[in-house]
RNA sequence: GCCCCCAUCGUCUAGUGGCCUAGGACUUCGGGUUUUCAUCCCGGCAACAGGGGUUCGAGUCCCCUUGGGGGUGCCA
């Protein structure tokens, strides 16, 4: 009889195996950006709906710009976001030895080399674009065969570090070009009447070595193979780019540093990542990326593009952008669930007409396959208002704890009670959007608010309208009640009941909307409604 | 210049050849309830970038043009 592994033993194992491993790495330069946070997002939704794990890099090694600082604020903001990593943070700066090791390995399996591309530079190292199709696998997919016209009278050489040309441009201009070996690696070059100047084909290994470099500038026309580079991107598809189009790598500086590319695919493999998500800026280097991989005998991750999220003018957010940093939307008064909302409804949907979704409704829903294509532009309107509607579903204590903390860093909202700050944060919830909005709630308190001007025009631009309120304050000043007085005075000039309630609103609110004013009105101190409305008269005489 | 990518209302999006006289949301406008204001409810305006194909049929597939973005760094 056989005898199978227990089923809990198998599963595991076999989860294991496949468990997504992903990594959001940013480099701790200045304040954390909505679009780096966007990426955080969608790896850690990823990551959860594959019940995988979501893991933290910070790439540190630009010394000068990468400060404690900053390490603090991105740590505070994925906080804030509850998007903690699994595993404990990677620090790139850590890993330098290793990847300068790994430079050394690949110097030594003929994958790098040495170069100083002029005569006062310091070498540095460079990967070289692999030529041999086995490594690629099926990654490597022939095109055509290309017959490239060659400027006249220009220089093409052939060394061990690539294949400089000067082509010819639709215009007939001279149009230098480079080209890695591997992208040419079976050209011929030819002279004037079909002569045979040269067969990279056939010296590749020489070349390769160092032992042979062609130069002419005799040569006519090159005809090669084109070969080009694919991977398959979870969001955007087939991708791929021709090998002649690409020129190998600096990976090591001439004063000995590591450089990004070499630096990211090995914290990939030490990190075993096996799906990369990030934005499509970084679509060129993953056709880069790849052969590196390859070349450090790695597995190549999947990868997914995100596209970018672009500012009100359609461009790329740049660092001089305001309204982008993720700080600012908490000191903006938002919370941190409808952020991550808005957040990821900017270049994805769950395929129905839900909006509104909690963490776990978007774990479930989340895949890369239904992430946009094309870039989204943050509408903060839009966000304010899904914002708005996630204070309208928060418990009272919450949100009046919340309240009480903004009220609590103003001059005139510090000393409100529980009590008080309850019942007007009651009122007030319905037409919140988000926390910033208390700001305006200062009529509450005391008479020291702001007057709109197009609310007082609104209310007050009448003669009519000051008059009945001048009689509503003389009335008060008499002790009448706020009723009394109003009915008196809309009874002396004639005029409708309510049609007294808005300049009346203006003049105790300074605003022209708001709640029902008799609800706003319960909560003003009778005592003082006499004196707002002179005050609001009196700024209007004033001018 | 060369290489790569992208393209539905102002914005975010649904749409994977017939269910599309293109749906939802935000914004905006109008109406209803309302002694005012707002929430709310109802309704309107508003898009397949342009041109060619393929097909009985195209927003959906292909090509070109235009526009936008990215890359082409000893930046990340």
């Amino acid at each position: 009889m056989l005898i199978l592994e227990s089923p809990g033993n198998f599963r595991h194992r076999g989860a294991m195996s496949t468990q997504p491993r992903v990594r959001f790495a940013p480099s701790p330069t200045g304040q954390v950006h909505i679009g780096n946070i966007r990426a955080a997002i969608f790896n850690y939704l990823f990551a959860r709906s594959q019940k995988g794990s979501f893991l933290l890099r910070v790439e540190d090694t630009d010394l000068e710009r990468s400060t404690p600082e900053a390490i603090d604020g991105l740590m505070e903001v994925l906080e804030w976001l509850c998007l903690m990593p699994d595993e404990e943070p990677l620090f790139q700066s850590s890993q330098r030895g290793a990847h300068l090791t790994a430079a050394e390995r690949l110097i030594a399996d003929g994958h790098a080399y040495r170069h100083a591309r002029t005569a006062d530079e310091q070498p540095a190292v460079f990967f070289r674009i692999p030529c041999d199709a086995a490594l690629y696998g099926d990654r490597l997919r022939v095109t055509e065969t290309v017959e490239m016209p060659l400027f006249a009278g220009e220089t093409l050489r052939m060394d061990a570090t690539g294949i400089s040309y000067v082509g010819v441009s639709r215009k007939g201009k001279p149009d230098p070009g480079a080209s890695c070996l591997a992208g040419m690696a079976d050209g011929v070059v030819y002279g004037a009447g079909d002569a045979v100047l040269f067969s990279l084909k056939d010296s590749l290994a020489a070349v390769l070595a160092g032992e042979t470099v062609f130069e002419s500038a005799e040569a006519v026309r090159i005809v090669f193979t084109r070969r080009e580079i694919g991977f398959e991107d979870l969001v955007k598809g087939p991708l791929a780019k021709p090998l002649d189009s690409m020129k190998d790598l600096v990976i090591v500086r001439g004063d000995g540093s590591p450089v990004f590319h070499l630096a990211n695919v090995c914290d990939d493999m030490t990190q075993g990542i096996t799906h990369i998500i990030r934005g499509d800026d970084h679509v060129e280097n993953t056709y880069r990326h790849i052969p590196l991989f390859l070349a450090l005998g790695g597995t190549v991750p999947v990868y997914a593009h995100l596209p970018m999220i672009v500012n009100a003018q359609g461009k790329p957010y740049s660092k001089r952008d305001g309204d982008a940093f993720v700080g600012d939307f908490r000191a903006k008064g938002y919370l941190p669930e409808a952020l991550f909302n808005y957040l990821t409804l900017l270049g994805w949907s769950p395929g129905d007409d839900r909006e509104k979704m909690n963490r776990d409704e978007l774990i479930a829903a989340f895949s890369l396959e239904r992430v946009q294509r094309s870039a989204a532009q943050m509408d903060l309107q839009k966000c304010a208002n899904l914002n708005g509607k996630y204070l309208q579903d928060l418990p009272d204590g919450v949100l009046f704890a919340d309240v009480r903390d903004v009220l609590s860093r103003t001059e005139w909202g510090a000393a409100l009670d529980e009590e008080r700050t309850a019942a007007i944060a009651t009122l007030m919830r319905p037409r919140m959007q988000t926390y910033a909005d208390v700001l305006d709630w200062r009529y509450f308190v005391d008479g020291d608010f702001e007057r709109q001007d197009t609310a007082l025009k609104r209310g007050l631009g009448k003669a009519w309208q000051r008059e009945a309120m001048a009689k509503i304050a003389d009335a008060l000043e008499a002790g009448a009640s706020m009723d009394a007085a109003r009915s008196a005075a809309c009874a002396a000039l004639e005029l409708d009941d309510g049609k007294l309630n808005q300049p009346l609103r203006v003049c105790l609110t300074g605003q022209a909307g708001g709640p029902d004013l008799h609800e706003v009105l319960a909560l003003l101190d009778p005592a003082t409604l006499a004196a707002r409305i002179r005050g609001t008269l009196d700024l209007l005489n004033a001018e």
